[in-house]
DNA sequence: CGGGGATGGT
DNA sequence: ACCATCC
């Protein structure tokens, strides 16, 4: 079944595919070797807290394995150097780095952890084959095992061309960045990352389809199959279920017993080396957080003082990403007697964005604002814990969880358009057409930046199942939408664009100075009070004329590309800077990151 | 027994 | 919103 081509060179075929796994090998030890190439030559493991989470090859001739006591390891190799490894920063830096080095050939490419990326390499493959004679194709590195018969539908070749790509890659990490790698080269992403460590380190593996459920029967456990982790691998064993072999035979009414039906199917499927989910390309993260473990914290000082300290750290990261948080999740584990670790319990809630302000395209928050966080912060722990008993714990975490919505890439001149207030209000109108409540843009209605001091009001953003906030940006788009014959009567003026401030934006992006030089909106809140009318009004009309909001001389004015760049937006708002991917990936999110490549300072 | 982060379920 | 599970 598996082996066989149900259509010649068809590229739906189930072999279509060219997906390559490339590994780093021991990466964290392998970025303090770049960094201190000294280290290179010394037995050396990366400790956090009291474990070696890796060691590099000289370490490992000792014995020295991921995830080792640190007295272990020591008793292994006496001579073992120790860095420390915990703060995740020069790894984060170096992910990002090889991430771009990936995103050069154009393919999608997915990013598993730090130290992992699939790259669906079809395209590029189909190209290479019409330039090529395919029969005298060689490939690079290892196979796994030589096909026997002659596939119909072409893989091998392609898969050839794919281990040379592969190689390509390799070769253009380890010369810009350093880094030795390992690459598995297979039809499916599975096959290729259980392959990729077949020949390690510093080189690469193909697997042929014919060969993937052969290979899969010689992996040690079930648990060698990713997405089957310890609950799985549990629920599975206490079926008698514990080799691949095994799990290849069961039957499915059997497994749809103890899973859903999807997952069943999908474990059955994975036995066998069958996967057809896409490389996804991946995106800016949609969390950034921070946590920090220790032996025991009791004192409520002492857990603001962790928070504190945490918060200044995430701050510099939020910095970085340059997106407006507008979400704040507060993680703790109590010390528990029972669980070695995990359990961690969470509470949430909203922020609001004017804490944080973009001046000249750097996001920036007060004391002031730091101190509303610190207020939330607290107020989330108070809700975890009970402050009328003792408490114990073993963690505590801080992230940020939700973004505002940007909606475009940096090169696009939608975002470039986008620093500007009065142009955002236009965009997030479009924006709201077809995403309800869910992503608000709330500088819109902030006065003017930095000047923001009122702390009057609550620090915490009510979350009510109808998030009041949520009103009047509606009620601005239906307000915008009638008065747009007649902007004067409201301020809706404001929300539109005209040629002087198009001229403004410009001059603002080449000075890249104070925002508040710009027209800008007064957040007009009377005029939103009351909204329930309205919305519902607002709710059932379409979108297609949007365009109105924005001046028609100026959408005039505009070059081409952006007329049509504007356009595809309000046709189609979330495509516009869509990656390519497959249609089955449906939360897909914006994702042009330049800034998401700079290496830190 | 670490420090992240993603995703799916309820 | 929060948890569980996975890497």
């Amino acid at each position: 079944m598996e082996s066989g081509c149900s259509h010649y060179n068809d590229v739906d075929s189930e072999h279509a595919r060219c997906i390559i796994h490339i590994d780093v090998d021991c990466f964290y030890a392998q970025v303090e070797m770049v960094l201190k190439p000294e280290l290179r030559t010394v037995p050396l493991g990366i400790q956090q807290k009291n474990i070696v989470v890796t060691s590099n090859y000289e370490a490992r001739k000792y014995g020295v394995q991921k995830c080792m006591l640190v007295t272990e390891a020591l008793k292994l190799c006496p001579n073992l150097k120790l860095v420390n490894g915990e703060d995740l920063h020069n790894y984060r830096t170096a992910s990002n780095k090889i991430f771009a080095v990936l995103q050069c050939w154009k393919c999608p490419v997915e990013k598993l952890g730090m130290d992992e990326n699939y790259i669906d390499v079809t395209n590029l493959v189909q190209e290479k084959m019409k330039s090529v004679n395919s029969s005298n194709i060689t490939h690079a590195g290892h196979v796994y095992s030589e096909p026997s018969i002659d596939c119909p539908c072409g893989c091998h070749t392609r898969l050839r061309i794919t281990s040379q790509i592969a190689s390509d890659i390799r070769k253009k990490i380890f010369e810009d960045l350093g880094f030795t790698t390992c690459a598995g080269i297979a039809h499916n992403k599975l096959l290729a990352k259980l392959i990729c460590p077949q020949n390690k380190p510093n080189d690469q593996t193909i697997i042929f389809p014919e060969h993937g459920t052969s290979f899969m029967s010689t992996l040690q456990s079930i648990r060698s199959i990713p997405s089957i982790g310890s609950k799985t691998a549990e629920a599975l064993i206490s079926n008698n279920i514990i080799t691949v072999s095994d799990l290849q035979e069961a039957s499915l009414d059997v497994l749809k017993k103890h899973f859903s039906s999807d997952m069943a199917v999908r474990l059955k499927s994975l036995s066998l080396g069958e996967d057809n989910t896409p490389v996804k390309q991946t995106g800016k993260p949609q969390s950034i957080g921070l946590e920090d473990s220790f032996k025991i914290v009791s004192v409520r000082s002492e857990v603001e003082d962790k928070f504190t300290a945490l918060l200044q750290r995430l701050l510099v990261l939020v910095r970085e990403d340059g997106r407006i948080p507008v979400s704040l999740r507060v993680t703790l584990r109590k010390k528990d007697a029972k669980r070695l670790s995990s359990h961690r319990e969470s509470r949430q809630s909203q922020i609001s964005p004017s804490i944080f302000s973009l001046t000249g395209g750097t996001l920036t928050v007060t004391e002031a604002g730091q101190q509303k966080l610190m207020n939330i912060i607290m107020r989330l722990f108070n809700k975890l814990i009970d402050l009328t008993k003792p408490f114990h714990l073993t963690l505590v975490g801080l992230a940020f969880t939700k973004f505002q919505e940007r909606m475009t890439g940096r090169g696009s001149i939608v975002n470039y358009l986008m620093n500007d207030i009065s142009v955002q209000s236009v965009l997030n109108l479009q924006n709201e057409c077809d995403t309800s409540a869910s992503s608000m843009d709330y500088s819109a209605v902030s006065p003017s930046s930095s000047t923001t001091t009122d702390l009057s009001d609550a620090e915490v953003e009510p979350s009510p199942k109808k998030p009041k906030k949520v009103t009047w940006i509606a009620k601005r788009r239906c307000l915008a939408k009638e008065e747009v014959a007649s902007p004067s009567k409201l301020k809706v003026g404001e929300l539109r664009l005209n040629s002087k401030e198009l001229e403004k934006v410009s001059e603002l992006r080449l000075n890249s100075r104070d925002r508040s030089l710009t027209p800008r909106a007064s957040p007009a809140k009377d005029n939103l009070s009351d909204t329930s009318d309205t919305m519902r009004d607002c709710e059932e009309k379409n979108c297609d004329d949007c365009p109105s909001y924005v001046d028609k001389e100026v959408f005039n004015a505009l070059p081409d590309d952006m007329q049509k760049e504007l356009k595809s937006m309000w046709k189609n708002p979330s495509s516009s800077e869509m990656p390519r991917s497959s249609p089955r990936t449906n939360k897909a999110k914006p994702n042009t990151i330049m800034k998401y490549f700079v290496p830190h300072k």
